[in-house]
DNA sequence: GTGAAAGCGCTAACAG
DNA sequence: CTGTTAGCGCTTTCAC
């Protein structure tokens, strides 16, 4: 599987110059040179030349510890997600460190999995860190501890997740207006029963946008408890959306279901290929289904499927932005942001 | 698009308590303090517990970068990628986490973009705080810059690129065996002919993937020239590869290929775009199809596609693992990991 | 077992 | 303009 060479030899691993090398070559006062490297027009051009001249020769690269110890402040912001692998999670990363690069901080990422060891293992290690502020996808609905480190000095804010602990500033994404709007789209194509694929109601975005859903039905003078027939999925991916929808199908004597929403895109793609499985593309076309998180390949799928999309690049961005701020010393903030429906063939009819 | 409401009052960002101070609570010396957090078993059990007692009180957390100076030490790794959105660089980030993991070190993140003048930027960032290492996939071909790095004190291993200047670790994966891979899986299918939708050489992958699809001809005895029909697609997306097939089918009269290799995943799912397009279900499944990457909805698509597969998480765990033997003063060393072909119905009759 | 003191590399205050 | 010096918070000798 793996070939390996060995190369010549190691790198010896000599102390890195310091200013105090670089004032000695440069015949200054580690003053000097603390200026050159900081306040550069305090000093002569002359004197600053030699000690560039230093700097180079030496190859002096300046210890930030030192400087942030010295200074007491800090340029690292340490994010901790669900899952690092997840492309929610990493357009999410990618906003934060947008949002960071403008005031030349760096990211720390962590991810969780969901544990909440692990989680404080994290923890733990960006505050000894010191870092300036940490972003937290939460485990847990307690925030107590996150809500104790930030009385520790280092701001917190809560990502993806609703206001928790008093203090702590939050970014969220609305759930509930997302349900009401798959919801909504079905029920103006005309259709009077929805199957909603959901996951458990333990997690907070599933029973959220089931209450999207229910509130969707009722505005348009409806039951949802004759509209709406939620199924619980065991896991969330295709394979669970395909054996879901396939029980169905057979239940039903063959027919498809008028409407399907799904909780998430995967789940889609699942309920897609059951369909075509059962019924070719007669009974895939004949079936309106919507899923959720717009996923990059939604779009170039055999039935492009309409989605929820959600401003993940953005919630990131925001999240740092509340941060900055409360760093800064300003009050607490609480953030949500809307989902918007991307209508594609998959749910309007003749797609 | 958002709202937002403001809490109570801003956290007071007071002073964290140091070593000195849970000291005068417990009534010892700074020195026990540290003897209780560094090498507990030298102190008294009755001193430990009035110790732990003012930890806990003054919720002590210890000064990770004050520790690090003094020790001179570091437990943070550097990892430089292109781009943090890629899943490709995700599982390699989580390779490389995980290992990281095993040694309770930390993992600071940065996308280049692909931009030399990014890449320096957080070259020197990484630098400055005193990371242990530094894992670079390089945006050029240059790495004299990299090795000076090293030269420094600082490891550094090449990530998804072949060895470079002297002394650095490099890991990177086999493209031309992924190339031979794929087109010897067409060419047993009895393929006479070879679409190949690459993109340009200038990447050394594509160059790579193009070397394989030719050795792999010319181990069954046939001329590269007359069998592979290599066209260069300006980006590779879906979008291109959808374009470029239907361009393919309509200069030939509405026919599909016998046979395609796309370079990743995304132009695998154009080009099965475009023959669904052009002639049904039929002209689909009658043209075998092969990508690269093995994206995770490959095996979700209306017709699976095989795909080339690389073992991205290993990848990266390998490199960590490299990066510690280096920075523990071992001698440079090079691994190059093998792809593996995942066959599935996009390729063989009948699927 | 515990305490006192030095020093990691840097910046900031102050003196000249 | 430049040099001197104190000290950020911690670990680590070395005495006691």
């Amino acid at each position: 599987m793996t070939s390996a060479r060995v190369g010549p030899v190691s790198t010896p691993r000599r102390r890195r110059p310091s200013v105090g090398d670089v004032a000695r070559v440069a015949g200054v006062s580690v003053g000097t040179v603390s200026n050159v490297l900081n306040k550069p027009e305090l000093v002569s051009p002359e004197t600053r030349d030699r000690v560039e001249g230093a700097i180079k020769e030496l190859s002096f690269v300046r210890n930030g510890r030192a400087r942030q110890l010295r200074q007491g402040s800090s340029t690292t912001v340490g994010a901790l997600l669900l899952d690092i692998r997840n492309p929610f999670f990493t357009d999410v990363a990618r906003g934060i460190e947008d949002r960071l690069a403008v005031d030349d901080l760096t990211l720390m990422l962590g991810s969780s999995d969901d544990d909440p060891r692990r989680e404080s293992k994290f923890l733990r290690l960006f505050e000894e860190h010191g870092v300036l502020g940490l972003l937290v996808v939460p485990t847990t609905h307690e925030t107590k501890h996150l809500a104790a480190i930030q009385e520790r000095g280092v701001a917190v804010v809560l990502l993806d997740a609703p206001p928790g602990a008093a203090g702590l500033s939050s970014v969220w994404l609305d759930d509930v207006a997302g349900g009401a709007l798959a919801a909504g789209h079905l029920l103006e194509q005309g259709h009077e029963r929805i199957v909603f694929l959901n996951g458990p109601h333990s997690i907070r975005q599933c029973q959220d946008r089931r209450e999207g859903v229910d509130r969707a039905v009722l505005a348009v003078g409806q039951d949802p408890a004759r509209v709406v027939e939620e199924i619980t999925l065991p896991r969330l991916d295709a394979a669970a959306g395909e054996a879901a929808l396939a029980a169905w199908v057979a239940a039903h004597g063959g027919a498809a279901p008028a409407a399907v929403f799904c909780v998430n895109d995967l789940v889609a793609i699942g309920v897609q290929r059951a369909l075509r499985r059962a019924g070719g593309f007669a009974l895939l076309s004949g079936c309106a289904v919507v899923g959720y998180d717009d996923i990059d390949i939604a779009a170039e799928l055999a039935v492009p499927l309409t989605s929820v999309r959600q401003p993940r690049h953005e919630m990131g961005h925001e999240a740092a932005e509340l941060l900055l701020r409360q760093a800064a010393g300003e009050a607490e903030q609480h953030t949500v942001f809307q989902p918007e429906l991307v209508v594609r063939a998959s749910s309007v009819p003749g797609g």
